[in-house]
Parts: structure tokens; C-alpha cells; sequence
DNA sequence: CCATGCTACGTTTTT
DNA sequence: CGTAGCATGG
């Protein structure tokens, strides 16, 4: 089914109408345009040909992206049919939305193509399905199915599960696609890369497994399309003609496959505008290629560049800090953010240091709560951390004190295992053929199709090259299992195929709950005597409440596939606790962020995989975390911190030293009496600085403010006499050999000596890296 | 078929 | 240290 090339009659009267008084509005002065400053009002009016816009943090992106597609409407340069609008998160599509919405009225309705990239990907493929090997009621399998189906082809190979786990191929096979790559076209040598030479001809078998299962993963919704444009012209030609105008909103995070498929389809009408921050991308792990905001200018000649740099967000004090801290990435396009200094310097950060993690959770808390009596709301900071397993003691101590918090990006709705189940169901309904749903749910309740009845399936399914539904039939009819099993495999066959009869005649609500109620599920949770299971009861209630927003089955299984959250309005006042990758694109009047040590900030594993470019994105997520801040930011680091089982004695990150110190100033919170001495006069920075290679213009230039503010050294608390160091810190100078203590790890002698920071073999606990004033002489 | 015990592993995660 | 996934035995 080729599409229609330009439905645009479905556009409502009123809006038809609303469009001819916004042309006569346009000749006057638009009234969105006001209030937008003339970088902002340049990149807004720029409607036609290429055009980049490097947007800084909190330089009123999302408004400007919103009042162009406003002013591309009133104008009439395009119906809202022609404009491509794409975004990453469905909250950002969302949100567009919304705003577009507030900002025009109804002409929404008909803006068919703002979406996020899958689900536009989706929407197109679904429309060419046939051209990719699908049907059009293909399912969307998520990581779980992605990684389960991988396991079973690895298996099937004959290849040692273990030695080569699947984890490892979707890496790879999702490398792959985000760049592009169908099975033919992996270069030989990373097709070996996995499985002794396997590689590739695991992923053709993968692509021709989902082709049987009449499936997608999230990377076909776009390399299928992307090959259906290189290889029909026609289809291709089709869409470039639509769209008229395309908008791309986060571009520094677009892999090569989306990269391409906005090239493909923006070379009629060359009207693209994208939008993004170099300095703001934190995805390049998973593909995200900042090469193309390069790329840009050289494949589209012209091009308009439009820079941002005017913040509204942030003091200037953050301002300066986070500029400071960029400033030493190497990699980048170059912006330098600024504000109205004089009316908003705000505070300097404040940087503290804590003898280990829980002090630091501890004093956050405390300080949290001093906010708190000084009239701010919980719901306007945020603690963001680097990886999720600092949450707990966050959590622990906001659960002590009972401070109401939010975990943002927590375990997700649709993940819960009674929700897959419940979905799988439906799938298995909607799209018999569905392998993965036919496999959760078979025995679930037990039906009495266990390992053997299921593996007997598998193997004939194999073989037949087909899907387990079909093979279940198929045996079902036959002798080859045993009678009990037989029986029970052909009652679930028949179950499903009536409740698949009652979908074209029945509100989808109804059906789900006959479902649920038919096949025993519902009763399997009811028999459960766990604490969780009335839990999962409602959930399961929640979920056929939620099929009502939808107008089919087919829709409510296409939203939760791309969807993965449920938008939930939580307006209390609970301070907000997240990894620094979900606090982008977002803002807080204060933010903590804690455990700024080498190691874990940035991480080692960046940097042992990614070396200097792993580094720049560690620095840029630094970078994200500082800009949330409008008001006051707090960044802190633990000399100790457990990580696995053991205690870890950690070095504060690189990433402090490189804030401009006029920006910052070292606190001293009631709690911290350990290691502040030995950020305060340790000479950290400049021993760090002369002992490191590491250098860039911008720890130069970071050198260049070295110049601490005058400051007051802490008097040592009592509580922690025992934990403070009490070497003279002017004569402390070990040798090669000698021998140490230390309050964590005992005793050990010195193998290495790097400024302040010492190697030290421990009789106990292993070879670490310490500095010295936590040291004593043994 | 299920429960228990053992081992292995431990960064970030839009869709 | 805690968890999750798997193997093994009842």
C-alpha cells in the first residue's frame, strides 16, 4: 500500500478558517513573536532552506522550536500535514504538543507527523510493511523480547550461551543498526567480532527470525524504513514531497541511521532545522554521533548556523562554573553562555567534602532541610547522581527523616511483570504469531505446559521454520505429546483464537478483562497469598483503566510498545532524586550533586572504554548536571565509598579542580571535618595539575583561576578527631616503601608516589590510590 | 514443577 | 553486599 501522497482534507473547517485570519495576521506583527530576543527571533524566522541552531542550556530551545512551528503555520508556508516534527522522548513530543497548542489552538489536530523518531519510524513502516518482509499489524518487541529472542537464536547455533552472552550480541546488533547497518552491510571484520566469526550470521538470523515472528526492535522502526527509502525511490520521493518543512529537536543525540533518514527525506524541500547542544551530549555510548551537528554544514550548503548563548535559566555564578568546566572539553563546537550578570550573580557553588557516602547523604539531608525552614519547596531541588546505586543512601536517609522524595525514571509501569504478562496476552490476540507473548504466557497460570511441552513447540516450530503458535497447532492435532498436555495446549489454541474472534465486535476494556478473567490470570494473583500480589491486582485494574485512552486494541498495543512510562501527575512536594542522564532537559531552583571522585565521576568505565572521548561526555554530563541548577548548586565528593563489597578511598574528581574557583566556594557543612583539609590545603589542584598529563586550553584556562577564594579553614569536630588526619600537612612526605596506616584499610607500605596521591600496597585490602594526609606513619 | 541454593556480577538507558 | 539468573535436587 503506497500512501496517500497529500491527504490534507482531513484538516477541520475551523481550522481551515483559523489559518486564512492567521495569514492576515501575519502581515501585522505576530503576536508570538514578541518577547523573543533577536538570536531567538533569527532562528524563529529563518523558515526557509537549512538552518543549526546551537542552543545552550536553558536558552529557550523548547520556545523557540515551538513559536517556529507556530510562525510556519500562521504564515501558511506549510499545512500541519507537511511538517515533520521529531523528537526523542515522547515527553518532549508531549510537550510540543501542548505548547504548540497554547500557543495556536487547534491546528494540533492535524499535525500527523510530531512524534518522536520510532513512532514516526512505526507510523511509516506500518504503511510499508510489505516492503520490509512485515504486515502492517507488526509487533514492536522491546529489549526484554529483543534480548530473549537473541538468546534463543544463540542457543539454536549451537553456541555456548555463556562464553558469548546475548547481552554482548544485542550491543553489537544495536551498534549495527544505529548506524545504519543491515545484515550485508556489517563490515566483515566487526561481523566477526563475536561467537568465532558468528557475528553477522547471528544478526541475518535475528532480522529473518523477526521477519517469521511478524516483528520489529526499536532499531528497525528505523533502519526498515531507511532501507525502504534507499530502495524504492518512489516511496522515498513520496515523502520528501510531504514533507515540507522538518524540525529535529535534541539533534546532538541523533544516531547515523536517524542522521540519514533526515537527509534522505529533507533533500526535495532542504527546509530543515535542527536544533541541539554539543555540549549537552551524554548518548554517545548508545550511538548518539555529535558528528552530525559537524556534518551538517557540509551536506547541507548554506546552512544557516544560529547560536543561543543567552541563558535565562541559571545565576551567573553557575553560569561561570559550568563554562568553566566545558571549557575543557576539546571536542566541541564552542558557545559561551551568558546572562544579565548584574542583577543575578547568585551564590558561589558550594563544594563540600565528606568522609563517605553516607556523611555526604547525611549533611545533604541536613542542608535540604534548612531549605526547607527557609521557605523552599522540596519539589524545586534535586539530588542527581551519577549512577543509580547512590540513590540508596539518599533514600535510606529521606526515609529516616521522612522528607517525602521521588525516584525520576524508576522501574517503569508497563516493565512490572504482571503488566508484560497482562500484555502479552493481548499481544498474543492481537498477533498470534508473537513468539515472545506466546512463550511468557503459555503456562501462566500453569496449565500444565511445562519444559518438555514447550521445548517439543520450540523444536517443531523450528523446523517447520514457523511460529509456536502455528507449530502448537500443528501438534495439537498430532500424537506426539502426551495426552494431558495435548488437551491443554489445544484448550490455550482455542482460547486464544476465540478471544481473538471477539476483538473486531468488543470494546478492547471488555475484552482485556475477559482475558484476564478466562485464562485464570487474574485468579492466579488472587490465589497468591505474597505481600505484593494485591498490589499486582491493581495494577492489572490500572492497566485496563489505561486501555480506555485508546480507541482500539491494535492502538493501545502500539502506545504501551513506544511508550514506555505512564504519565502519572505526582504535584507533591518530594524532592526529586535521578541519575544525571534523566535530569536533561530539566531545571531545578537547587541542585546536589554528589560523589564527585574519579572513578565514579568521572566514571572508570568511560574512560577505560572510551578514553578521552569517554572523558568529554563524562565532563559534558557534568556539565548538564551544573546548568539544571537556577538558583544554587552544591557539589560534594567522599574520601570513602563503598562500591561492590568493599570500601574504596577515592580522590575528588578531576571535573572540581576544573570549576573556576571565583564561581565556587569550599563549605564547611557541620559534618565535614574529614577530608575538607586536604581539598583546602592540600595543594590538590596544583600538585593534581603538575603530576597529571592531562591538559586541555581549558584546564589551562581553569589554571589561570586556581587562585582560591580566601577562606577560613574548618576547626576539625570532635566526633571526628579520630577520622581526620593528623599528620603536620607541611611535612607530609612519604618515601617509596615506607610504611603506613589508615583508618579504613590498616596497614600497608607505599608503592608509588604521585603529589599528594599515593599508591599503597595494604596487607588487607588490596593496592589503592590515596592521598596522603589520610595516611599515617606506621 | 517448584523451591532453594549457588554463582556471577555490579554505569548511564529516550524508544 | 545484594541481587538476579540459573542449576540442581526434592
Amino acid at each position: 500500500m503506497t500512501s496517500d501522497p497529500f491527504d490534507l482534507g482531513n484538516i477541520p473547517e475551523e481550522t481551515t478558517a483559523r489559518s486564512t485570519s492567521q495569514q492576515a495576521m501575519a502581515g501585522m506583527r505576530a503576536p508570538y513573536l514578541e518577547g523573543l530576543n533577536a538570536e531567538q527571533r533569527e532562528a524563529v524566522e529563518a523558515l526557509d532552506g537549512p538552518v543549526l541552531v546551537l542552543a545552550g542550556a536553558g536558552t529557550g530551545k523548547t520556545r523557540v522550536l515551538t513559536t517556529r512551528l507556530a510562525h510556519l503555520l500562521a504564515t501558511r508556508k506549510a499545512w500541519p500535514g507537511q511538517i515533520l516534527a521529531v523528537t526523542f522522548t515522547n515527553k518532549a513530543a508531549r510537550e510540543m504538543r501542548d505548547r504548540i497548542g497554547a500557543l495556536i489552538g487547534g491546528v494540533v489536530e492535524g499535525m500527523q507527523w510530531l512524534g518522536t523518531f520510532h513512532a514516526l519510524g512505526a507510523k511509516i513502516l506500518r504503511r510499508h510493511a510489505e516492503l520490509a518482509g512485515l504486515r502492517s499489524d507488526f509487533t514492536i518487541l522491546d529489549a526484554d523480547d529483543q534480548m530473549r529472542l537473541m538468546k534463543q537464536i544463540i542457543v539454536a547455533e549451537g553456541i555456548d550461551e555463556k562464553r558469548w552472552p546475548a547481552r554482548q550480541l544485542a550491543s553489537h546488533i544495536d551498534g549495527w543498526k544505529n548506524r545504519g547497518l543491515t545484515p550485508d552491510k556489517v563490515p566483515a571484520g566487526e561481523a566477526h567480532a563475536f561467537a568465532n566469526g558468528k557475528g553477522g550470521e547471528l544478526y541475518a538470523a535475528y532480522q529473518a527470525r523477526l521477519k517469521v515472528l511478524n516483528a520489529a526492535d526499536f532499531g528497525d522502526l528505523l533502519l526498515e524504513v531507511l532501507r525502504i527509502f534507499q530502495e524504492h525511490p518512489e516511496v522515498l520521493a513520496d515523502y520528501q514531497d510531504r514533507f515540507k518543512y522538518m524540525l529535529v529537536d535534541e539533534y546532538q543525540d541523533t544516531n547515523v541511521a536517524q542522521y540519514l533518514w533526515l537527509r534522505l527525506l529533507a533533500q526535495k524541500h532542504k527546509n530543515i532545522c535542527c536544533v541541539g547542544d554539543d555540549d549537552q551530549s551524554i548518548y554517545g555510548w548508545r550511538g548518539a554521533e555529535v558528528d552530525n551537528i559537524l556534518r551538517f554544514e557540509k551536506d547541507f550548503s548554506g546552512a544557516k548556523v544560529v547560536r543561543l548563548e543567552r541563558n535565562y535559566r541559571s545565576t551567573a555564578n553557575i553560569l561561570g562554573a559550568a563554562s568553566g568546566l566545558i571549557a575543557a572539553n576539546e571536542q566541541r563546537l564552542g558557545k559561551t553562555l551568558w546572562t544579565e550578570a548584574n542583577d543575578n550573580e547568585g551564590d558561589p557553588i558550594k563544594i563540600a567534602s565528606y568522609w563517605d557516602g553516607e556523611e555526604e547523604a547525611r549533611a545533604i539531608a541536613e542542608e535540604v532541610e534548612q531549605l526547607q525552614r527557609n521557605a523552599h519547596l522540596l519539589r524545586d531541588m534535586a539530588i542527581l547522581v551519577r549512577a543509580s546505586f547512590q540513590m540508596r543512601e539518599f533514600e535510606d536517609r529521606f526515609i529516616n527523616l521522612g522528607i517525602p522524595y521521588r525516584v525520576v525514571g524508576g522501574p517503569r509501569f508497563y516493565e512490572r511483570a504482571e503488566i508484560r504478562d497482562a500484555n502479552a496476552y493481548l499481544r498474543l490476540v492481537a498477533q498470534p504469531d508473537d513468539d515472545l507473548a506466546f512463550e511468557r504466557i503459555v503456562n501462566k497460570p500453569r496449565r500444565g505446559l511445562g519444559d518438555v511441552a514447550v521445548q517439543t513447540i520450540h523444536r517443531l516450530a523450528r523446523a517447520e521454520n514457523t511460529t509456536l503458535f502455528r507449530a502448537s497447532k500443528m501438534l495439537a492435532a498430532s500424537e506426539e505429546l502426551k495426552p494431558a498436555a495435548r488437551r491443554a495446549l489445544a484448550s490455550f489454541i482455542e482460547q486464544v483464537d476465540r478471544w481473538r474472534a471477539l476483538v473486531p465486535g468488543m470494546p478492547h476494556t471488555e475484552l482485556a478483562e475477559i482475558i484476564l478473567d478466562e485464562s485464570g490470570y487474574t485468579e492466579m494473583w488472587q490465589n497468591d497469598k505474597s505481600a505484593d500480589a494485591p498490589g499486582k491486582l491493581e495494577n492489572l485494574k490500572e492497566l485496563v483503566r489505561s486501555m480506555e485512552f485508546h480507541e482500539t486494541l491494535a492502538g493501545y498495543l502500539e502506545h504501551i510498545s513506544l511508550v514506555m512510562e505512564m504519565e502519572q501527575s505526582d504535584t507533591a512536594d518530594k524532592i526529586n532524586l535521578m541519575t544525571l542522564h534523566s535530569a536533561k532537559g530539566l531545571e531545578f531552583e537547587t541542585v546536589f550533586l554528589p560523589g564527585w571522585e574519579e572513578g565514579l565521576f568521572p566514571h572508570q568505565r568511560a574512560l577505560d572504554e572510551s578514553g578521552l572521548a569517554g572523558l568529554e561526555e563524562e565532563r559534558r554530563l557534568a556539565y548538564v548536571g551544573i546548568t539544571r541548577a537556577k538558583q544554587r548548586a552544591y557539589i560534594s565528593f567522599a574520601a570513602n565509598r563503598r562500591i561492590h563489597a568493599l570500601w574504596q578511598s577515592s580522590i575528588p574528581s578531576r571535573f572540581v579542580d576544573e570549576l573556576p574557583k571565583h564561581h565556587v566556594q569550599v563549605t564547611e557543612s557541620a559534618m565535614a571535618g574529614a577530608s575538607y583539609q586536604n581539598y583546602g590545603q592540600s595543594r590538590f589542584a596544583q600538585d593534581f595539575a603538575q603530576n597529571s598529563n592531562y591538559s586541555s586550553p581549558g584546564w589551562r584556562r581553569a589554571q589561570a583561576n586556581t587562585e582560591m577564594t580566601a577562606r577560613t579553614r574548618p576547626p576539625a569536630y570532635e566526633v571526628h578527631a579520630d577520622l581526620v588526619a593528623t599528620s603536620d600537612p607541611a611535612a607530609e612526605s612519604y618515601g617509596k616503601g615506607e610504611r603506613v596506616f589508615h583508618q579504613k584499610f590498616g596497614y600497608g607500605h607505599v608503592t608509588e608516589i604521585d603529589g599528594n596521591k599515593l599508591t599503597v600496597d595494604f596487607d588487607k585490602a588490596g593496592r589503592k590510590k590515596v592521598i596522603d594526609s589520610f595516611l599515617e606513619r606506621a
